[in-house]
DNA sequence: CCCCAGAGGTCCACATGAATGTCCCCGCAT
DNA sequence: ATGCGGGGACATTCATGTGGACCTCTGGGG
């Protein structure tokens, strides 16, 4: 074992303000000053010591004591369904990093889409004094009562819909369906069908309206509805029952960047192509919708900046002006399964520019 | 608007020990032995008063105030390249789960990969003082270093060899990788190339070392190696470059599902099949997986008992016994992609039982 | 020209925040 | 009389920031 001359914080005992002050003769309220910018000044010599201390010992202040005293902790909590589910990946990431570059951390739960789950989780954020909460996930009205008589604010992430007494943020769901059925409509289509997730909330998914809307500006009667889970099986499942059914729609909305692959599977399965047997378009803009086979076009939410929207309404709240509902735009992005850039294979097998993956 | 008799906890200020102690005619102390079964007993009649006085004012602990006492946050912190790739949004959400389950939050970060941020975000979360971490990224010997001088234990999580100083759990990459090879090998393969992520840390991916035993074990000679990064793009592009190539392989071993997505996309682009052109396996064995087309025969690894063994080891460490390196067995599942099971299309172009997604 | 008062500028002691658990005391029962 | 079950007062955990204390430098008056 050779003596190794580094790091003199081979500190057993955790290290306080207390040794910091001591070490460098100063007293502890100097050490705070220095840390923070304290209210007070200190002359350039004295905070130059206390620096040197702090490097020297690895001090580093207590996040607990700090937060007791400050009575924040400087966390946010975070509630979704799933983090497995790619697009609430991408969502917690995008949080993550704004709340990080306000110098918050996220503290994620998952609460697997059940209420009860969720509550639990609320509840134990709320015991962990998080400064704030998003919420991702289902919201049933009980939930949001005690929220309300908590202490602790929450912005709706992910909610397109106005809630009385909740900053929300959420994206144009209704125009962004509308706009996919629309654009498949222009491909010629005239019988859509709509695969659409379970909400557990009980109102009408926006998404559906918009389907339902664009099909009726077109003058086109309704097609059929299939409704699953919020997942790759359930879009499987969906996608094996829409092909039995007896006049097959040629194109389907589906609720889902998810579900749409799932969908793709068992059309794949069923040896038909798409676009040309059957169009599909989805939502959400995941990564996942520009690998698959053939590539999705997909109603694209800015997550970023819905994250950082969410954000800014949960740090800068101040309790009593108004809550606001902040609806994002979408973009269309089109890929091959509408139809609309060939299907790659195709360019492939005549020699060209290969159709890589948008940007 | 009605009156909602509901909750009593319409609390404006934070309710602390004193008032449930108040309101229950007792000393702080005495609420405190019957919130955590405290060091004494507390007689029946008296804790039903106290548990009715927390129940009607909704005291909850505050946990900072419980930190800085106990001197432990309840927390464990957990690093990751990128939440967003599904194996390890999957890892987290285990860790998650098993951390919960024995009392613990979890805080989350990303690196992106990059030693200079993992070492940031150990640093804030030293700083808020969690109770240990889990490392699952890039791993430098100055973090590893730097963490065995600061108090605070940590385990390597998806580590699968020996590193001094640190409990860490891994699979049996080396074995998984060997014997995806000899699978390829079976189905007669004789040229079988890999694509690599590119692993930031200095040694040999025990991954490549399987790929390169597998072969000499059927005395096959190393086939291409295509390197690139661990995501969707990164196997997109070694599929290119990999179809582009003049003896091209037969067979490919691809380090990780995301990678083998991509490479999928590419090889769908050249107008080629797989498993006919081109067979794949691959190596996670995440849900993405199972829903690609044609979906990949891949090495699972026990995600769950992995989380559950390196959430065990954190908490139950003592510091003083000796470190060691759990290595889990992996499983094989075989489907479309490497030849085992018909690409479902032609079961269903013959009616009969659709191939569902392997359970 | 010298001295003293007042004005800053620095820094310190200490109360505070919420919860834990030790030590001590009281009263009842044996 | 004495032990013990129940309960209370208080020191402790660490960081924050207010209310001074102290020292220095300056400006004005004697």
């Amino acid at each position: 074992m050779v003596t190794v001359p580094h790091s003199p914080a081979s500190a057993r005992p955790t290290i306080t303000r207390k040794d910091v002050a001591r070490l460098a003769g100063v007293s502890t309220a100097v050490v705070s000053y220095v840390v923070n910018g304290g209210p007070k000044r200190v002359s350039p010599v004295t905070a130059a010591k206390v620096r040197e201390a702090i490097s020297a010992l690895g001090y580093r202040p207590n996040a607990a004591a700090r937060a007791l005293k400050l009575g924040s902790s400087e966390m946010l909590g975070m509630v979704v369904p799933d983090t497995t589910n790619p697009f609430f990946a991408t969502l917690a990431r995008a949080v993550e990093e704004a709340a990080a570059a306000r110098g918050y951390a996220l503290l994620l739960a998952n609460s697997g889409g059940s209420a009860a789950n969720e509550r639990r989780q609320v509840r134990n954020l709320a015991s962990r004094r998080v400064d704030g909460v998003f919420l991702s996930s289902v919201l049933f009205e009980p939930d949001l009562t005690e929220l309300e008589h908590s202490e602790i604010p929450a912005v709706l992430l992910n909610h397109s819909s106005e809630v009385p007494g909740f900053n929300s943020v959420g994206v144009e769901l209704l125009e962004g369906s509308r706009r996919a059925v629309e654009h498949l409509v222009g491909h010629g289509h005239r019988n859509i069908a709509l695969v659409m997730g379970m909400n557990s909330g009980n109102d009408l998914d926006a998404r559906e309206v918009g389907w339902q809307q664009g099909l009726a500006e077109a003058g086109l009667p309704e097609g059929p509805i299939l409704r699953c889970d919020f997942d790759r099986q359930g879009g499987y499942r969906a996608g094996q029952r829409l092909l039995a059914s007896a006049d097959r729609p040629t194109a389907v909305f589906v609720s889902s960047d998810l579900q749409a692959v799932g969908l793709l599977r068992a059309v794949s399965e069923a040896g038909l192509r798409v676009p040309e047997d059957l169009a599909v378009f989805s939502f959400d803009g995941s990564a996942e919708a520009e690998y698959s086979w053939p590539p999705l076009s997909t109603v694209v939410q800015p997550v970023q900046a819905m994250a950082e929207a969410a954000v800014e309404a949960l740090i800068d709240f101040d309790g009593v002006s108004p809550t606001r509902n902040r609806i994002f735009p979408v973009d269309l992005v089109l890929r091959a399964s509408c139809g609309c850039v060939p299907v790659p294979a195709a360019a492939a097998a005549a020699p060209g520019l290969p159709a890589g993956p948008a940007s």
